[in-house]
This record gives C-alpha cells, structure tokens and sequence, in this order.
DNA sequence: GCGCCGCGTTATCCCGGGTTAAGAAGCGCA
DNA sequence: TGCGCTTCTTAACCCGGGATAACGCGGCGC
C-alpha cells in the first residue's frame, strides 16, 4: 500500500510545483477496490477515469480480430493505470483493464481532472508530466523490441518486476515481452540450464 | 514546405488556445538548413533545442555497443524532430537526428520554451499536447510489434509514407521495422510476388 | 575509361520461435 | 476423494528471419 503524497517528488521533477496543488488533486480521487480478475476498465465504453494503483497489480490488454491477446502493461503501486491513448484520443476504449490480484486504486474523473487543469497552471504541468512519463516509458519498450531478443526481454522483465513474477501467470508474460508461452517455457529452461553450468 | 499556422488546429485540440498564443509560440523558433546526410543533433551532446520540420526529411536513430543501428523514427514536414525521450529525462542525448534530404529546420530552444511555458498556462498545455501525440505514436509502434508480422509492419510502412519510400535506403526501412536489410528484400520479393499473382 | 564503394538482391545454412498436441502438476470444488 | 480446470512443460515439425557470402548495379572520383 503505497502513500498516494509519497508520489509528490516523482511528479514535481518538471519545475516547482506546491506541495498544496499536489495534494488537492489527489483530493480528487476516489479510492475503489476491484477484486482478482475482475476489470476496471473494458473496451467500448467512454473513457471516464484514470486511476493510480495503490495497492495489488493490473494489467492492460487487447484483443485483436482474431482474439489474439497482447498485453500492452502490468502496473502495481504508485504507477498508472488507464487507457491512456484512448483519453488522449478522446476514443471509445480498446484495452482491457484487470486485476491480476485484489487490488485498491485511487480513480480520478477525466472531465473534473481537466477542468482543474483548465485553472491551474501546475496542474497542467502535473499532466504533462504524467504523459511524459508514460512516453518515456514506452520508449524504452521501443528500444526492447528494436535491440533485444526475447530472452533478453525476459530477463529485464524479471529484473524490473521481481515482486510480481509469482503474481503474474506465465502466458501473460509472454505476451507482454511479444512470444507464446511456449516459447517463454523453452526459454525458461535455456536460462536455467545456464546458471546451472556456472 | 510546410506554413507553420497551418498546425495549428492539429495542436489546439486539448482546449481552448488563441492563435495568438499558437503564433507566440511559433516566433521564438528559428529556421535553420541542414544539408542532406548532415546531423543535427548528436548523442553526448545536452540537449538544447527540439525543432519542427518544414521541408526535407529526417531519421531518429540510436547505435547499441555492438554498433548495430537502430532507427526510431523518420519525420517529415509538419513533425517534430527531437531526442524528446532525454529531454524529458534532462540526460544527455542518445540519439542521432540525420537529414535524409536537404531539410529545413525551425529550431525551439528548449530553456526558452520552458520559460515562456511556466508563465502561461496555454502554452503549458500546448507542451502537454506535443507529448500526448508522440506517446500515441509510440503507442502505436508498440501495437505493431506486438501484433503485426514482418512483412505486416513493412506494408503499413509502405501505406503511412508513400511519399519518402523512395528518398529511404531500404536498410533505414528495415531497421524502423525491426529486421535486416537482407530479410526486407525477401519480404519485398514475396510482396511482389504475390501481386503478379492477381 | 577504370576501379571503387554503397546498396540491394539472392542463395545457403542455421536457429529461434510458432504451431500443435500431449502430458504433468497444482488447485478449487463437489 | 475424484473431477475438471488452468497453468506450465516437453516434444515434434515447420517456417520466418538471422548470418554470411557472392553477385549485380549504379554513382563517383580519378
């Protein structure tokens, strides 16, 4: 269970930012509970919410035509969770949202959000920084895919969300890092038998 | 060659933003020249301007220590040119920008943007929408890796940039799209293939 | 003109990962 | 306790794409 104003340094790196104006957009926010497995956010609807995650884990999919999943995030404690581009968009969403585990989240209107923003210069600094955030992180994906095989990609999952790896089934991972599970099972027994030979 | 105002119903979406406001903005860029092959800006470096294109054509790309290229992105007139994911993290650059073609520039210092961007509030949202599109287009890119083939990608590459198809190597190409130059030509030769086939 | 170089193509060989199918292990539930 | 479900693994086979090398071609400098 993280401590939504613990997040304040994180947010502020853009330029000052008052400790106040953080805390009254977080007064905005509405804690809710979803329990494992069930979804907080599902394709088609209008996108009414973005939430940061207090405490439990998400995950954010889609599906395609031909009901291949793919999963686009896993977010827990202190990070995001939302359809982001759909908001951005202003699109009728296309991800699924669920809970991987039960899971507390702190939702926040996108229209009250907004108005506030169309106030308060800090705010709008605050969103800014929250998409940049989210830009630089799939960035990063970019590179992965670009520069790294899937065992590479595996591995830095594992190194960036140990706390999660038992949390998450396998066949989600693998779709995350962009392989059947399968293949993450084959490659599974590669990396052990490696560690093995040492 | 692209006229600047003309951008400006593209950036204005987020809310409402005066022309004026939109045209400030544009007055503190300045037009620079780079011929073809030249760079504008460089990894090391600190990053000091981001820049709009106007005319000519220009590739985002990074070099892993193995030395194997990697592009990011091309951007022709009417984008934005930047290494936007370190200037969003205030760390040196990774990134080198090429021109493809003799290209015009309207560079933006980014301290001065900054500025003028902390004293006013549509100009601050005008930052968050720059963002906001570039985290689509990574979005985006990411659903392409995740969902479509090889031989996919390269088509919708052919169909998003029909009219810079012929000033890209097509080693440039298969890197964008996550392959070897060797493995783009089978693809091409399959793709043609198949159209004589009709 | 000649030679050189960068670029794209093609062939060969190999390997990683996709596909399919079968089986093992864990777990909730009747 | 036994059933069924999901998750994970393993094996077989196939195919796309990686690596390397040879070749052709056009551009360019000499």
């Amino acid at each position: 269970m993280v401590d939504p104003a613990s997040l304040y340094e994180r947010f502020s790196a853009l330029g000052a930012m008052s400790r106040r104006t953080f805390a009254d957009f977080l007064a905005l926010g509405e804690e809710k509970r979803i329990a494992k497995h069930a979804f907080w956010s599902q394709p088609g609807e209008k996108v009414r919410h973005f939430a940061l995650v207090l405490e439990g884990l998400v995950r954010h999919y889609y599906v395609d035509p031909k009901g291949r999943e793919s999963v686009k995030a896993f977010r827990g404690p202190g990070e995001f969770s939302a359809p982001y581009a759909e908001i951005i968009q202003r699109k009728p969403s296309r991800t699924f949202i669920q809970a991987l585990a039960d899971t507390t989240l702190l939702t926040f209107d996108v229209d009250v959000f907004e108005e506030m923003a169309s106030r308060s210069l800090e705010v709008q600094r605050l969103a800014r920084r929250f998409v940049e955030l989210h830009f630089v992180g799939k960035e990063q994906r970019e590179y992965e895919f670009l520069q790294l095989s899937a065992e590479e990609r595996y591995q830095k999952f594992c190194a960036e969300r140990p706390e999660h790896l038992n949390q998450i089934p396998q066949h989600q991972v693998a779709s995350y890092i962009g392989i059947t599970p399968v293949a993450l099972s084959r490659i599974r027994a590669r990396v052990v038998k490696k560690q093995k030979m040492r």
